[in-house]
DNA sequence: CGTCCAGGTCTAC
DNA sequence: GGTAGACCTGGACGC
C-alpha cells in the first residue's frame, strides 16, 4: 500500500539537485493506496467539487451501509471494509442520493459499479501493470472514460497507482502552489513547466512541494 | 435567510 | 480546443 517496491532512487537524484526539494531524499514519496483500484476510484469520486466534511460523509455512508463487517469488529459499522463493486452494483440512484448524501454524483456511482461489477472494466488491472505493460497515457485514458472522473480524479487516482507523471491541480493545490511561488495566480502551464525538468514522477514533484509543510523537516514558504 | 463555493465534470456551443 | 452553465450537498459568511 505504500509502494515499497518503487523504487524512488533516480527521483531523489533530481530532488537532491532542486533546492526546494532537498528534503525529500530523506524518505518522502511514498504515496498511500487502497486495497483496491475501485476502493481508490470512488473515494476519489467523493472529493470531487465538495468538502472534505461531504467527502467523510460519503465514504462513511457507502462503508456503514455497503460494507462486510470487518472479524472481531462486527458491532463497529465504522470498521466495515470498503464496499466491493458487486455490493455497490446492488443499490440504486436514489441510495446514492438520499442515503449516502452524493448528489448528483448518484448516477456516477450506479454506472461505475455497474460497468465494474459486470466485468465490462477491469480496474484492478491498472493496479496489476506496469508502465511497460500499460503506458501512463493508456491508464490516463481509461480512467478518463470512467463517469466522473475528469483530469483532477485521474490525476489522483493514478498517484495512488503509482504513476506519478500527472499534476493534481484543484482548487487546492493551485492556490497553494501561487502561495509557495509569492504569486496571486499561476497558470497551469507555468506549473508544469516548473516540473517538467521531473519527467514521469513530476506529479510526486509537485505534490510533495505543495505539500511540503506537512512534513517538520522540510523547508516552509520562507526556506530552511 | 440568501449567496457562495469546496481537493470538478460534462455538455453544448 | 477552449469555455459558459448546470449540477447535489452542507458549512461559512454577509446582512
Amino acid at each position: 500500500m505504500l509502494h515499497l517496491d518503487h523504487d524512488l532512487a533516480a527521483f531523489y537524484e533530481r530532488t537532491a539537485a532542486d533546492p526546494d526539494l532537498t528534503w525529500v531524499a530523506r524518505g518522502a514519496g511514498r504515496m498511500l493506496r487502497s486495497p483496491t483500484v475501485f476502493e481508490d476510484v470512488v473515494k476519489t469520486l467523493c472529493t470531487t467539487n465538495c468538502t472534505w466534511a461531504l467527502t467523510s460523509t460519503m465514504v462513511r455512508a457507502l462503508v456503514t451501509n455497503l460494507g462486510e463487517p470487518a472479524v472481531g469488529h462486527e458491532d463497529d459499522p465504522l470498521a466495515n471494509a470498503f464496499p466491493t463493486p458487486a455490493a455497490m452494483a446492488a443499490r440504486d440512484e436514489r441510495f446514492y442520493r438520499e442515503i449516502v448524501r452524493s448528489g448528483y454524483r448518484a448516477t456516477c456511482f450506479t454506472k461505475l459499479a455497474a460497468m465494474v461489477d459486470g466485468g465490462e472494466v477491469d480496474l484492478e488491472e491498472l493496479g496489476r501493470s506496469s508502465r511497460h505493460d500499460l503506458p501512463d497515457e493508456e491508464v490516463e485514458r481509461r480512467l478518463l472514460a470512467l463517469p466522473g472522473i475528469g483530469p483532477y480524479a485521474s490525476a489522483h487516482i493514478m498517484m495512488t497507482l503509482g504513476r506519478n507523471s500527472r499534476l493534481i491541480l484543484d482548487s487546492w493545490t493551485r492556490p497553494t502552489y501561487a502561495k509557495l511561488a509569492g504569486r496571486a495566480r499561476v497558470a497551469d502551464s507555468t506549473i508544469e513547466r516548473r516540473f517538467r525538468r521531473y519527467g514521469s514522477d513530476a506529479g510526486l514533484a509537485f505534490w510533495l512541494f505543495v505539500t511540503s509543510d506537512w512534513v517538520d523537516e522540510a523547508p516552509g514558504p520562507e526556506g530552511p
